[in-house]
DNA sequence: CGTACGCTGTGAATCACTTCACAATGTTAC
DNA sequence: GTAACATTGTGAAGTGATTCACAGCGTACG
């Protein structure tokens, strides 16, 4: 009933919720949640309305509602195991991707016909021989099965699964599997995506004006708001507009040219949420774990903390980690604004010292 | 023009076609391509017609031909070069997967930001440090790229790869990627397929009645979820601890010597898979075949059913058939577990209940 | 209290892709 | 030589997914 498109899309809108719920937001629109999703509102909003979630007109989704939704369709009532047919590197970067990730689906089982893996443990998942998956596969009630063995074994792999009683398979070996008409096959064709990214990449017919003016209107589209938000025409490089106020890189020096043509003054994560984007600085003088992930999360390039404070070494790492560039501007918000507002030379006045956190 | 899914089924096509040329096959008609990719014959042919090649009407398409004809479509003129970042488990596997196999399409460098990994070769790809990603990449005129990073580190190795000139990413990164619109990005989310089979496996019923019926069963199999693993110190003899709970051996008691030094209570195969060892009693209320089954794997040597119940003929068949000693204790669970706890001596807490499948 | 706003939910329209259905065509059988 | 056949190539229909566009609604604000 609901299409498989729209499910692999709830799997990635819980993600990204939960992504949002630790970073403290307790409500998103489908806007919002589009843009991080790179789809439309729309989409998004069709999408809820298939697994029945309501959101309010006012307020958008509940994030934490919201969560619980997709999970009580995406989730089964009983966990759901999960086993591995070839356990070579691919299938072991597998296993270990989803390592006591989700607590409902766990890969239980792996496989293998070469005896150097047979018994060993990897991530926490046994891995057995290939002659006695049939039976093991079909003793331990498993309906789900990954296949990454060489394109030669994957096959035989696949019959053997469906012959225990495998209903669904991901595989991604390079060849197209038969199977019955009630066992469903989810094709990673690795080789297909990279040749299809190759062709794109050459007949890319050179993003003309339309990207430019598309370009243009988004950056005129959402701007003007009661917010703190100072607008400059222009372009800056990041560590020109620190040396500007003084402030010192602390963290992510790696692409200090990185380019800002918007700043965002304060802490409220809802209007960050809004008004960020990949050429926002961010000034704040909330300094939390938090802002760093909503900063990652919207893909701020830096952000600027006041007073000459000192993060702490967890900031920093998260910081560093999510690459987002951290400075420590010596003055306070309202004094760092106004010397950027300066250096970047005119425009009229939108600068506000806002903040308090939401 | 040609849309995104033609173009990875051409790939495929191409290498069902080699394979058939390796046979000795020198012509196919569509209806036979089609079985073997699992398409329709009349998807086959549009797809053909797409890139402008035509067979004959009585011998179908020609192979040879065809995979030029193929060939001349997704491959360039010249030799597209390939970066891969993020050189993890999954990275190298992807690496070692192209290895030498498309003289078009190569993977020529690797980067991560582990320094144990940097300038060393995989599989004749070199590796480098991130730092130097974005020149090395513009120098070497790379226009495709794989990214196989965590999740935190994907979206500044997609800017930077934007900034180097890459124009198409393969993304295995469980993020959502934010570039320019002139920049393709194919996702495959693993979790998400993942999660998607798992939601397939579950709701595909309405096969049959047997199928039903095998879900009524799975249904009232896992009944008494709670699991308790006890967990002794020491070490037993299993006709010792027979004896102290005043369980009746039933079979398999050509050993009843060998030692145990772990408790595990419950039916939940996925964690016996886990906790189970040769050296662990099984105490379990759910009397089945399956049961016996799961315990041979994992070298279980003894099973103690509780309640006081006479296991059914087959099942002792099986455990003898196993080398499984079987046990039935006439109390239940819980005090099964109380009384063996008792008897090991003491310990303070380790006893749980733990469980319930949220 | 009323007006204006911005968001959700959703029928309808659009778009993308697949399948149908059949004329055209070369091959074989006789 | 021609009739029977199986297959291709392709316009047209069908199917499924996405987007549009707007009614309805709850909130904020005057």
């Amino acid at each position: 009933m609901v299409s498989r498109k729209t499910i692999a899309r709830m799997s990635l809108y819980r993600r990204l919720l939960i992504s949002l719920r630790d970073a403290g937001t307790s409500h998103v629109f489908s806007h919002q949640l589009a843009k991080l999703a790179g789809l439309t509102a729309a989409q998004v909003r069709r999408d809820f309305m298939a697994i029945g979630y309501s959101g309010s007109p006012t307020r958008g989704y509940e994030v934490d509602k919201c969560i619980e939704s997709i999970g009580g369709f995406l989730d089964g009532p009983r966990r759901q195991d999960v086993a591995l047919v070839g356990a070579g590197k691919l299938g072991r970067s597998i296993i270990a991707h989803f390592a006591g990730r989700r607590p409902k689906l766990a890969i239980v089982a792996a496989f293998d016909d070469d005896p150097a893996r047979v018994e060993g443990r990897i991530d926490g998942c046994r891995c057995f021989a290939v002659e006695i998956m049939e039976s093991t596969v079909r003793d331990l009630g498993i309906q789900i099965a990954i296949i990454t063995t060489p394109p030669g074994a994957a096959q035989e792999a696949a019959d053997t699964l469906v012959r225990a009683g495998v209903k669904s398979i991901v595989s991604f070996a390079a060849t197209p599997l038969q199977v019955p008409e009630d066992v469903s096959v989810i094709d990673m064709d690795i080789t297909a995506a990279l040749e299809t990214a190759a062709y794109i990449a050459r007949e890319a017919p050179a993003a003309v004006a339309a990207e430019a003016e598309a370009e243009a209107e988004k950056a005129a589209a959402p701007l003007m708001r009661q917010l703190d938000t100072l607008l400059a025409g222009g372009e800056v490089r990041l560590d020109e507009l620190a040396r500007c106020i003084g402030a010192q890189i602390i963290s992510g020096d790696t692409c200090p040219q990185r380019i800002v043509e918007k700043i965002y003054a304060g802490d409220r994560v809802s209007d960050l949420l809004n008004e960020a984007s990949d050429r926002t600085l961010l000034v704040t003088n909330l300094m939390s774990l938090q802002m760093i992930r909503v900063a990652e999360l919207m893909d701020v390039p830096a952000i600027c903390f006041v007073n000459g404070v000192s993060p702490e070494p967890e900031i920093v790492a998260q910081a560093d980690n999510a690459g987002t560039t951290l400075m420590v501007s010596p003055i306070g918000v309202f004094e760092t604004c106004g010397l950027i507002y300066q250096s970047l030379g005119a425009a009229p006045a939108t600068t506000q010292t806002a903040g308090a956190t939401s």
